[in-house]
DNA sequence: AAAAAAG
């Protein structure tokens, strides 16, 4: 379905063009119109659908009309982390740029004074996360009084991190009367609760089945063990030939020191997580867009929603202990119809969790390099390798021409010769002996439970 | 087991 056919005013129409987008995902199909007419929304998609841009899109062309008063927002929307909400705002200046409408983010981390000045300018969107909202309302700095209309984005994160009572003090804060939009990846009972006490009569709008498959990821184990973890990294990060990843791993210090291992091994590594303070975060974020740094190592906090373009590769340094944000991470990559890898390091000790991940997705993850057992130690086999010299630079015509000016060639996501190839060009590999170059480790031998 | 979010 075309933008023009859903009803969408000109300016906006132009702004979406101007974006670069014709056709609307089938969330934004669904949604739009919905909204355009008032519905209450259930939106039950993953990211990287063009979920933002369904309520994005119409609520700038709802707001177009009447005028925003002193600390009295028209319209809030509440994302649960501060990247998220963030995301939100760049939307709605990307589309709204034909538009005057004005809009305030409070989201923690930053100073209160400008959120302040903003709200009692009067704005017609609000876009926070909860501590923030809450924080503000209770100095009576924000009146949600004339707040008609209210997205709850990404609930079933909310959810997760606690966020439900305060969602629903909000929601008593808004007038009965309201636009309600609820979206979530999933539907876990408190979601459904929620959304049958706060929602009138809501279209529901499910785009992809929660958990299913994106076929444009291709998914792998790697088995290690916990110590030969940092030299696996490293082997895939050659041997994919990586031009845009995000690491994942569990814990914050493991960011931290997975990010600095990294950089001494001369990559162009970056991290982020939630004991960086906001600014840190926001500016860790940016060089990855930029193609400063083409690899960030990550918690969490970036698990969910962060929509990066072209980013080649996700690796789970760990995995997760969740099944629900193994999902989220590998979804980081394989946006937008772009094709994908995801690699996840698996210890002996992280079997259950890697049942639990196919469980919920229904898919038997393959262990990369085949079936079986890793590849012994990469001595023989030359044939298997490089069979043509050219290939790096065969770089394909990346669809990230900033990106691809910074950057080496594009890992070739549709090369024949994928193959296992453990610790390919490790002969041409001459870099700093940091520990990363050590012998090959016995992790290779160690067994994993059938 | 962790991370996130208010400070």
């Amino acid at each position: 379905m075309k933008f023009a056919d859903i009803g969408l005013s000109d300016e906006l129409l132009r702004a979406i063009d101007e974006s670069g987008y014709a056709e609307a995902t089938p969330i934004q199909a669904g949604v739009i119109p919905s909204v355009l007419m008032m519905r209450d929304i259930i939106g039950i998609a993953q990211t990287g659908t063009g979920k933002t841009a369904s309520f994005v899109l119409p609520m700038i062309d709802i707001l177009a009309h009447g005028r925003a008063r002193a600390r009295m927002p028209r319209s809030l929307i509440l994302a649960p982390t501060r990247e998220l909400a963030a995301q939100v705002a760049e939307n709605f200046e990307k589309y709204g740029k034909y538009h005057k409408l004005s809009m305030a983010l409070l989201i923690g981390g930053v100073q209160m004074g400008d959120q302040v000045k903003a709200l009692e300018k009067g704005v017609d969107v609000l876009i926070a996360t909860p501590g923030r909202l809450m924080d503000l309302f209770e100095r009576g700095k924000i009146l949600l009084t004339g707040c008609n209309l209210l997205v709850i984005d990404e609930a079933d994160r909310m959810l997760d991190m606690g966020f439900i009572p305060d969602i629903e003090n909000i929601c008593t804060k808004l007038p009965a009367n309201r636009q309600t939009l609820l979206f979530s990846a999933t539907m876990p009972p408190p979601i459904k609760k929620l959304a049958d006490k706060f929602l009138s009569n809501p279209k529901t709008i499910e785009v992809a089945r929660p958990a299913s498959r994106n076929e444009n990821i291709e998914q792998f184990l790697v088995k290690t063990a916990e110590r030969g973890k940092r030299d696996t990294l490293r082997g895939l990060i050659e041997s994919e030939k990586v031009h845009t990843a995000i690491v994942f791993c569990n814990r914050k210090t493991t960011v931290r020191e997975l990010a600095k291992a990294l950089q001494r091994a001369g990559y162009k590594a970056g991290e982020i997580q939630g004991d960086m303070d906001q600014s840190s975060r926001t500016a860790e974020l940016d060089r990855f867009k930029a193609g400063t740094i083409n690899i960030l190592v990550a918690s969490d906090v970036a698990a969910r929603g962060l929509d990066v373009k072209g980013v080649s590769h996700v690796f789970n340094f760990d995995a997760p202990w969740h099944p629900d944000d193994y999902v989220h991470r590998i979804g980081r990559t394989g946006r937008a119809g772009a094709k994908g890898r995801a690699f996840t390091l698996v210890t002996p000790s992280d079997d259950e969790a890697i049942d639990n991940i196919q469980k919920l997705t229904g898919y038997k993850i393959p262990v990369h390099g085949g079936g079986g057992a890793p590849q012994p130690v990469a001595e023989g086999e030359p044939d298997e390798r490089e069979p043509r010299r050219g290939r790096r630079s065969s770089a394909k015509a990346t669809k990230e021409p900033k990106r691809a000016a910074e950057t080496p060639a594009k890992a070739p996501q549709k090369d024949a010769d994928r193959k296992p190839a453990p610790r390919a060009r490790r002969d041409e590999d001459d870099g700093p002996d940091d520990g990363w170059n050590g012998p090959m480790p016995d992790f290779l031998s160690v067994g994993f439970g059938s």
